[in-house]
Order: C-alpha cells, then sequence, then structure tokens
DNA sequence: CGATATGTTGAAAGGTCTCAAGGGACGTGG
DNA sequence: CCACGTCCCTTGAGACCTTTCAACATATCG
C-alpha cells in the first residue's frame, strides 16, 4: 500500500502507525467487533471467517501481503480476520487512512481494485462452494495454493507447503476434515501428488490436477 | 447513480448514453466478452451468473435498480449478466463513466460502497453454499427475497411475488430443483409459507422462517 | 383445447457426514 | 534415549441427505 504514497504522506502515516506481530492463531479483528483501525499487511497470510449461531464456521477469504486488512467504512466488520501464518501488520487508524483515501487518488485507486479483486475471488469461490463435488474443491484449492506459493514454476511439477492444516481446507471448501483427508487419498492413489509430513506437497501432473477441477 | 451527479454531469451522460430494455432472460453482458459499456439499472433485477465447462452453472448475484451492472476497469466480464425480470437501463460507454469518475468524488464513494456491499453479500452467500442444509438454503433466500421485496411490512406475515424460477432458485443455492421443490413443500406442510401459482409466497411466520436459516 | 414449459412427487443410487478407532509426528519429562 | 501424552491426520462402517431418473401435475400460451 505504501507505494502509493509520497514522502510526505509516508511521514504523516509513520506517526499514527504501529507495526504489530502477530503469532499464528490470533485473531486481528473480530467479527461484529467496531472497526477502530485497518491492518495494512506485510508478511504473512491472513485468514478471513464467519461463523453460524451453531459454530458451523467458513473461510471466506484469505489476504496476503500487500492487501489491506478490514472492511472499509464499516462500523463494524462482517467477518473474523485471523493470523493463518505468523504475521506483520502496520496498524492505522480509521480515520487516518480514510483521510488519506480522500487526497491520494493512487492509493484510492489501488484499494478499489483489491475490492475488486476480492470480489472476483468470491464469486469464484461460490461456483467451487456451490457447484463442485468433493474431489473438485479439494483440486480447486490446491491449485489455488499451487499458483500463489509456487507462481514462477514451469513444466507439470509444483512443489511447496501447505499454508494451513485439514481443518481450514475443510472450512474453505464446506467440507469436513475426514472428507478432505480421504480425497488427499485419493489424489495420491492415483498418483497425481505425493504426500510427506502432512503438509509438504509435491504436484506430480499439474494437467491431471486441473483436470480435476470441474 | 444519477443521484450523484451536477447538472452539467447529466447533460454530459445524455448525451453519451442510450436507454435500453431488455425483456426478461436477455443477456446483457456474457461470460469472458468484451466489457465495452457499463448498464446503470433504472428498473428490474439482474442475474450475475457463472457456468462451468460443463454446463454446471452458479447464481453469484443478483442486482436491483440503481445498481451499476459490469465489472469495472475489467477488459473482460468475468460472468455472465442476464435480465431476470424485464429490465430498463441506460448504458454508458465505458471511457464516459470512467472519466465521469475520475472527476466525480460522490459518484466513485457511491460505486466504492456498491463494490463493499457486493462483496459483504458475496461472502454471507458463501456461508450459506458451504455449511447450510438445503432446508437453511431454501428459508435463507425467501428470507433475502421477503426482505428485498417487502422491506416496510411489520409484522409477522410477507407477502411477495417470487422473482424468479425454481430453476434460478437451485442455481442460486446450489441445489437441484427437486430438492428446492421439496423443501417449500415442507415448509407448507409445516405452516410456515403457503404458495399460490407457483411464485406468490404468503410467510406467515417470519420467526419460524428465521430460525430455520440455521 | 392441445402443446410446452414449469413444478411436484416417489424410489433408488450415490456422495458426504458422523461416529469410532487407530496411526504418526512432536514435545515433555523421566 | 525412551515413554508418554497430545495434536493432527487417516481410515472404516453405517447413517443421512441430496441427487438422479422417472412419472405425473399444473400453469401458460398459442
Amino acid at each position: 500500500m505504501c507505494g502509493a504514497l509520497n514522502p510526505d504522506e509516508l511521514t504523516l502515516l509513520s506517526r499514527h502507525t504501529r507495526q504489530i506481530e502477530h503469532p499464528s492463531g490470533e485473531e486481528l479483528v473480530g467479527e461484529s467487533t467496531r472497526v477502530e483501525a485497518y491492518d495494512n499487511l506485510m508478511r504473512g497470510v491472513v485468514k478471513l471467517s464467519k461463523t453460524l449461531e451453531d459454530g458451523r464456521q467458513q473461510i471466506v477469504g484469505l489476504q496476503f501481503a500487500p492487501d489491506l486488512v478490514g472492511r472499509l467504512y464499516a462500523g463494524e466488520s462482517p467477518m473474523t480476520a485471523e493470523a493463518a501464518s505468523d504475521v506483520e501488520v502496520c496498524r492505522v487508524p480509521r480515520a487516518t487512512l480514510e483521510r488519506l483515501i480522500e487526497r491520494n487518488p493512487a492509493l484510492r485507486k489501488r484499494l478499489m481494485d483489491q475490492s475488486l479483486r476480492e470480489l472476483d475471488e468470491a464469486r469464484d469461490w461460490m461456483v467451487t462452494l456451490g457447484r463442485k463435488t468433493a474431489a473438485e474443491k479439494v483440486a480447486s484449492l490446491l491449485l489455488l495454493i499451487a499458483s500463489h506459493l509456487d507462481p514462477e514454476a514451469a513444466g507439470e511439477r509444483r512443489i511447496f507447503d501447505l499454508p494451513m492444516s485439514r481443518l481450514d481446507m475443510a472450512d474453505y471448501l464446506g467440507l469436513t476434515i475426514e472428507t478432505v483427508s480421504r480425497q488427499f487419498s485419493r489424489l495420491k492413489k492415483d498418483g497425481i501428488i505425493t504426500i510427506t509430513a502432512n503438509r509438504h506437497i509435491e504436484v506430480l501432473s499439474l494437467a491431471k490436477l486441473q483436470a480435476r477441477c470441474g
């Protein structure tokens, strides 16, 4: 985000912001709590989720640096934001950022683009949640993660560590952990991936994985 | 949208726009087609949907007047926009609207707010798609429609006509039409709603309907 | 009135969840 | 270094829910 600012604005911002570190699992913003500040994500992954009264949970988005975390202009946060890995953020008071947005067209455009991109991603995921089978859902998530974590790689292979637990994946896909686990086993049996130490994934055939995405 | 414009801007706009009517079912923008213009929705309901290669469809949003239809700043539309009822729009060329946005802070804020609201709605719906049962999904949709179409009504009752077919509802909820139909029958049998002529709904107990939303 | 599209209902198949048991990695303490 | 507990993950069996396929009912429209 700071890329969109000029030196004066950076100075102004630095007087109002604090650098904060959050260990994995810590909550940045709670669902239905008042929004007093936004968090400029510097490092790590943030998980956005919503929970039904009886505890059923759905992950509704992931954010990566340099996203801005926090629902702009809302009095209350519509969801929980939680550190999915160890995370480093710049916390900006609401009023400071909102004033800055008024003055700075580049920053404004950048945040507008982020919102529109998040909207595209949410709608893509709605198709996955509403219309894909468990096998297709798991394949889709692996492909999504692979393209985020190993974006430069060419060819048929991809190697990466899953940045989330089976429970997180289940909550992202609208499944149970058992179903996710079974689908991983199937992908392994069919020679499409190998798994070591639960989290380390090697995709052997990207084409076959893509074919399973529906 | 025009509420955010001054007289000069309205004159400018009127020279560049055309009023267009679309009968129900007509496509405004096709998935993966070039975006040449935006549509300012004056009357009616527009359905946004995405389709998998094998034909499975998911509705990812509904738009009502006075929303702007069309993905801002994108070269290609990420989804299909289709008239869900008879619809009247003001078609604005891309460049015209984008220039106007640069100059007019009120318009800019209005479109930003629309994007953020659509993002909230999409994420709410992700919870419905991923974590609710068929019964809860149908109840949630009825409640959503009731609050849109009969927003002023007080008390336990709501009366309205469904603005969509069973197939549309199924595509919105990630279900089949048969499952939707069965859930309607159950709501009828349990005395929560009555249905006449397939589309005319009377909600007898809003509280009971809400209790079924999960 | 017939033709067509839309909606409902039933029975069986299939997929996902639930419940239960067991396996493997990791950290702590003996 | 090993024993043990804990957490996370995997696997199996049966229950449950949704889909599929088929038949029928109802609404719409010429």
